[in-house]
DNA sequence: ATTATATATTATAATTATTCTAAACTGTTG
DNA sequence: CAACAGTTTAGAATAATTATAATATATAAT
């Protein structure tokens, strides 16, 4: 199994123990090809779906907030009911999907990082992203 | 009193008993020259401070939640720990003050809004806002 | 003005999401 | 393999928000 070989590799590199639980989260989240945009409650549903054995709850929250500060997550903000975790850590953007609550990443093609002409005193800026919240077109729809 | 009239028409005339409750809470949200940024529990405080008579937590959250279904506040999601909502209800974007906590309006002169050159088939764009997160330079600080 | 009605307020309970705790367990080091 | 530090776990604790149901109030009808 040289995934689980490589996601070993990858904690211990971070100074985090490749425990059972870490490495089973590691596959459901980075066993993918495309980008992972989930709920801490989505993917403690999805562990118990897609292994036998459950992890705490608790755990998940430790694992996630864990991969979160060693940037292997990266935590957005939409609305205040529910909180995402995207495994694409790089700075880019999103549409929010109001009618389904789904998130989907933005490439260069749909948005540019807009320019910030001025900055506040004595700051660094960290990050600029673009949000574009969507929903059906109830007025002018096919 | 005009203000009161004026805070009693606005209320009625969008469908709300202009209750001495809600009046109060306009009073303290709309009575300033400048954008307001705040969290419920902020507000709760505020009202308690100004005021020498008590707002029952519950109708602060019932009346900012009426207010935002009106149009009359925001809600804007900046983390995941706390809620803001926003006097400035047309669609702009913000500076966050990572150090404080801190939400400040942009004006044109900082960012413009970014031209969207993709959308999903169907939907329509409700909102497009730039958020930018800035701290204090540690390596490069005066 | 008085009454009737629908709506709003309130304290409190309930719910939800998240964090804390402390005991049991496990990975790593020597 | 023994010892230790870090990790997991269930359940308790906390915090934020929403629901409930009794009481109060604003408005409309009389």
């Amino acid at each position: 199994m040289s995934k689980n070989l490589e996601f070993t590799y990858k904690l211990r590199s971070s100074g985090l123990r490749p425990t059972r639980q870490r490495l089973k989260i590691c596959e459901v989240l980075f066993n993918r090809d495309k980008t992972f945009h989930f709920t801490i409650n989505d993917l403690a549903k999805d562990i118990s779906k897609q292994l036998n054995e459950k992890i705490s709850l608790a755990t998940v929250y430790n694992t996630v907030h864990a991969f979160k500060n060693k940037g292997y997550l990266k935590e957005i903000s939409i609305n205040s009911d529910k909180n995402y975790f995207d495994t694409n850590t790089t700075s880019h953007h999103h549409f929010f999907d109001q009618d389904t609550n789904e998130l989907i990443d933005c490439t260069d093609e749909v948005v540019e990082t807009p320019k910030i002409k001025k900055n506040i005193l004595g700051k660094k800026i960290n990050s600029v992203e673009v949000l574009i919240k969507v929903a059906t077109d109830n007025q002018n729809q096919k």
